[in-house]
RNA sequence: GGGCGAUUAGCUCAGCUGGUUAGAGUGCUGCCCUCACAUGGCAGAGGUCACUGGUUCGAGUCCAGUAUCGCCCA
């Protein structure tokens, strides 16, 4: 080790993630760890990061979802596998022209003001300024993601790849043009799909409103929840088995206000039950009336404009809000006497997922995509396994959604995305859809002009998994990536992106993007309920990095994230930032300790063969729980490995070892500790990569980077039951001993005096052989070992008794304590053997259990109760002996 | 309204196909600054596994129902 390490080493006690973190990921982009060897021909692993949205900023579920993801790419670049990890960003249309406008705002214009073309310019520029926001974040994570080939869902070769998706499916029939119900959002001044809207629960109102009959003094009574859309009613509807209406069906009501006829029509649509049973019917503003008006060819009319305001047909309340002209028609409906009641009522209003705005339902000029036909086979491809969802319930989910899907909304009015490939032709108004613009219609006019419109963002990131790989060009890195290996993603986007990256994937690549789909659990707030910034219960997990490092923020997060949904327990993270610092200090102490030697395995010592019988088993098991994508389970298990096995014991008894004057066993422990260090720290790198990295990089000779080197699969052939089983036996001798200590309040200065009693002569064998390790970690000096009470000299007078696994160790008390402590010490201890063996008994008194339940589990069972039942008898022994007997 | 999930120690969570005295972290108690680590060591206390039935020799685990909470869809 270079002496200034060492000087380092030896001054820095504690574990400081900043210093390590900032160096290391520099030094693994300089040498080009994270972009793929194209020509390699090992087996490939790929994973498309989903595209965070470019104006977007870590949070948790990105932190989680990178730590994941990460975790993958370098364990199978350790397993040998030539890896890619897709890095990029979404362009996010309405979002990212939020953030322009609200920059424009800033200096007194509109976009409209500044002009489109001007306004692409600035969000280019946006884009340049901030878009590496999130992918530098990554960074900070320790992501090794291809950096070198970034992509972005605008990028040219990303635009050929959408043009000519579009124009594919249009030549297909699959998208088309049509006037249609769409949702509208009157801020963001554009169309949205079914998925961008959240419907939020809403304390609101319903008004019942009289409608008076034509050529009658009565009227019929309506419920409505939006009283102001009456001003574009064309029909009340009834439903033709209500007795209570069926007469009215076929007459007209006079439309208040307004003064326009409409007729009252039977549609078995209504729900007698819902207010009075009579529904008023707004085919321009409500999806369900749109239905109803289409079917009974209704009068659509449009009392909007496109900024939610009431238009002309709206007569006097044209030009109010929607606000407004709701207050100004109930206070005209009230003049009329036409106001029946008003109550209190709760439902679900849709808002816009960008900026919260209510969204209304609006019939305008837009374009769709069919998608039962591209559904079918994305179904299949679930159905039948070739996609398949961890954990695996989530494909119920997406299975469900997938068999209603409806025509999806492609078009967006925005000015930032993918302006559709279509060209209008103003002379004859043909419409042409190419993938390059056309000179001239066939008309012979070359009056063109392309389409105002831009796609769904979402239309585009569907495409990620094979267009970032080059696709539509025949790329060595599509050929060699696609399909992908495992796509890990949230499970709101099991919608917006896997189901439709499946759909993209099958219809236009080589079919499935990826075989294994993660749903990562979300990371709730504390009260249990999701994360929100407008409650404030939002963890940043950039907060988290600064205060305990990347790499306990990644460790803990993996920690949480079972299958299940979980609130978010900063005293996870903590608890990873004392591991790491456990860490840190346990290959301070290797490293500060050892001799000059190299890495080697030792055999010669019990515990020796133990820590290696058990970091082979650890090793097997994490393979296993990786390949299950158990992620939360292979941090305990490393945590327990590490800590409680290498750490607790193996660290404490090599000690003795390490510091001895004897040259071979110093250097014998040393191989064998750097061994086990190297080892366990290849286990935590995809997990730590910083940490690790550090570490590693200190251990004696030349070494490469940790991702390069080999991932421990765990050897069976150097498993050793015999010492495990050896180990067993003396760990729990001390922890008896320690025990008893505790309890009988020895000082922990002052060494005990233990004797040994077990009829098994192995077990006296093991502990003869390692009464140094006993006399070391119990501070008990061990006097002797016999088959029996009699054949043990030198252990008279009053002894305290422990029991150990197969036997008892006698310790003289002399002047440790005084005699009551170990009476009353003694007695609880017969006591709980007494429940013990009453268990026992019980159940073997069953007679339905001896005779049904396996034969192992009886056997199991009795020999359990003999083993409790000769303790027993020797507590009490040792009772009667020294106290006479009563209890 | 429909679907999914949860309910286990004070808190946050594990507990695979039913079978030792139900585990971890944190918090709590006692002792210890022992030459890797006080972001630590040793030892402890702490649970009617939401409730009610059922299946079984045996249920935290399987089934049915109830309650509460959460998430998604409409």
């Amino acid at each position: 080790m270079r002496p200034e390490i060492h000087e380092q080493l030896k001054t820095n006690t504690r574990y400081a993630p900043a210093e390590i973190e900032s160096r290391w990921m520099d030094r693994w982009l300089e040498a080009h760890l994270f972009t793929p060897d194209i020509d390699s021909t090992r087996e490939s692993f790929c994973i498309a990061l989903p595209p965070p949205n470019v104006t977007g900023s870590l949070h948790m579920g990105h932190a989680l979802n990178s730590s994941m993801q990460d975790l993958l790419i370098r364990l199978n670049h350790m397993r040998g596998r030539n890896t890619l990890w897709i890095c990029g960003t979404d362009h996010a249309g309405i979002a990212t022209q939020n953030q322009v406008e609200k920059q424009l705002a800033g200096e007194g214009l509109t976009r409209q003001q500044a002009g489109r073309e001007e306004f692409e310019k600035r969000v280019w520029k946006w884009r340049e300024q901030y878009g590496s926001t999130i992918i530098n974040q990554l960074k900070r994570m320790g992501c090794s993601l291809d950096y070198e080939g970034e992509r972005f869902t605008l990028d040219e070769g990303y635009v050929e790849a959408v043009y000519r998706v579009f124009t594919s499916l249009y030549e297909k029939g699959f998208i088309y043009r049509d006037e249609y119900m769409v949702n509208w959002c009157t801020r963001c001044h554009t169309a949205l799909s079914d998925l961008e809207v959240e419907h939020q629960e809403c304390e609101d109102k319903l008004y019942y409103l009289r409608y008076p009959l034509k050529d009658s003094a009565d009227w019929l009574v309506i419920a409505t929840a939006r009283p102001e859309t009456m001003l574009g009613d064309t029909a009340v509807a009834v439903n033709p088995d209500d007795e209570r209406y069926r007469e009215l069906i076929g007459r007209q009501v006079i439309l208040p206000l307004t003064g326009r006829e409409i007729p009252v029509i039977g549609d078995d649509y209504v729900d007698t039950g819902f207010g009075t049973g009579a529904l008023k019917i707004t085919p321009a503003h409500d999806p369900n009336d749109f239905e109803i008006g289409k079917k009974h060819d209704l009068e659509e009319i449009n009392i909007l404009t496109s900024d939610g305001r009431i238009n002309q047909a709206g007569g006097e309340f044209a030009g109010l809000t929607l606000g407004e002209a709701r207050e100004q028609v109930m206070i005209r409906m009230e003049q009329e006497g036409l106001v029946e009641k008003v109550e209190p009522y709760s439902h679900a209003v849709g808002t816009c997922y960008r900026c919260g705005t209510t969204i209304e339902p609006y019939i305008s000029l837009q374009w769709f995509m069919r998608m039962d036909e591209l559904a079918a086979p994305a179904i299949r491809a679930v159905e039948n396994g070739e996609v398949s969802f961890v954990p695996e319930r989530w494909a119920g989910v997406y299975l469900e959604w997938m068999r209603s899907l409806r025509p999806w909304c492609i078009s967006r009015q925005l000015w930032w995305g993918h302006r559709l490939p279509v060209w209008h032709c103003d002379e004859c108004g043909e419409i042409i859809v190419r993938e390059t613009p056309p000179s001239t219609c066939r008309c012979g006019s070359s009056e063109l002009r392309q389409e105002e419109d831009v796609l769904d963002t979402w239309f585009s990131s569907a495409l990620w998994p094979f267009a970032t790989l080059g696709w539509p060009q025949a790329t060595e890195r599509l050929e060699t990536f696609y399909p992908t290996s495992v796509l890990v993603t949230a499970r709101d986007i099991i919608f917006l992106w896997v189901s439709r990256m499946i759909m993209m994937g099958l219809e236009f690549a080589e079919g499935i993007p990826f075989s294994d789909v993660i749903i990562n659990p979300t990371i709730m707030a504390r009260d249990g309920r999701r994360m929100s910034k407008s409650l404030g219960t939002g963890v940043d997990p950039l907060v988290l990095i600064d205060t305990y490092g990347a790499d306990p923020t990644r460790f803990g997060l993996l920690n949480m994230a079972s299958a299940q949904d979980v609130r978010f327990s900063e005293e996870r993270i903590e608890m990873s930032r004392n591991f790491c610092n456990k860490i840190f200090n346990a290959a301070r102490f290797v490293l500060l300790g050892v001799a000059d030697v190299k890495p080697r395995r030792a055999t010669a010592h019990l515990a020796d063969r133990w820590i290696d019988s058990r970091m082979q088993a650890t090793a097997a098991e994490l393979n296993e729980l990786l390949d299950r994508y158990d992620f939360s389970e292979a941090t305990r298990l490393l945590y327990r490995f590490v800590w409680n096995e290498f750490c607790d014991w193996y660290v404490e008894i090599v000690k003795p070892r390490l510091y001895s004057d004897d040259e071979a066993l110093k250097e014998e422990a040393s191989g064998h500790l750097l061994y086990l260090l190297d080892n366990v720290l290849r286990m935590l790198h995809p997990f730590m990569p910083f940490l690790t990295e550090e570490l590693a990089s200190m251990l004696p000779g030349e070494r490469g980077f940790l991702i390069e080197a080999e991932f421990p699969r765990g050897d069976a052939a150097l498993r050793d039951l015999s010492a495990e089983a050896g180990m067993e036996q003396l760990m729990g001798t001390v922890v008896s001993l320690r025990t008893l200590r505790n309890e009988l309040r020895v000082p922990p200065s002052k060494t005990a005096q233990a004797a040994l009693v077990a009829e098994d002569g192995a077990i006296r064998q093991v502990v003869e052989d390692n009464s140094g390790l006993i006399e070391s970690l119990a501070n008990t000096q061990l006097l002797g070992t016999a088959a029996s009470e009699e054949g043990l000299s030198g252990v008279g007078g009053q002894t305290a008794v422990a029991l150990v696994p197969g036997g008892k160790m006698l310790v003289p008390l002399q002047e440790l304590i005084d005699i009551d402590q170990e009476r009353s010490r003694l007695e609880g201890v017969i006591a709980r053997k007494e429940q013990e063996v009453e268990r026992a008994a019980q159940k073997l008194g069953n007679s339905n259990f001896v005779a049904k339940a396996p034969a192992e589990v009886v056997r199991q069972e009795r020999e359990k109760l003999r083993q409790h039942e000769t303790q027993l008898a020797e507590l009490r022994q040792q009772h009667e002996r020294f106290f006479g007997g009563e209890q």
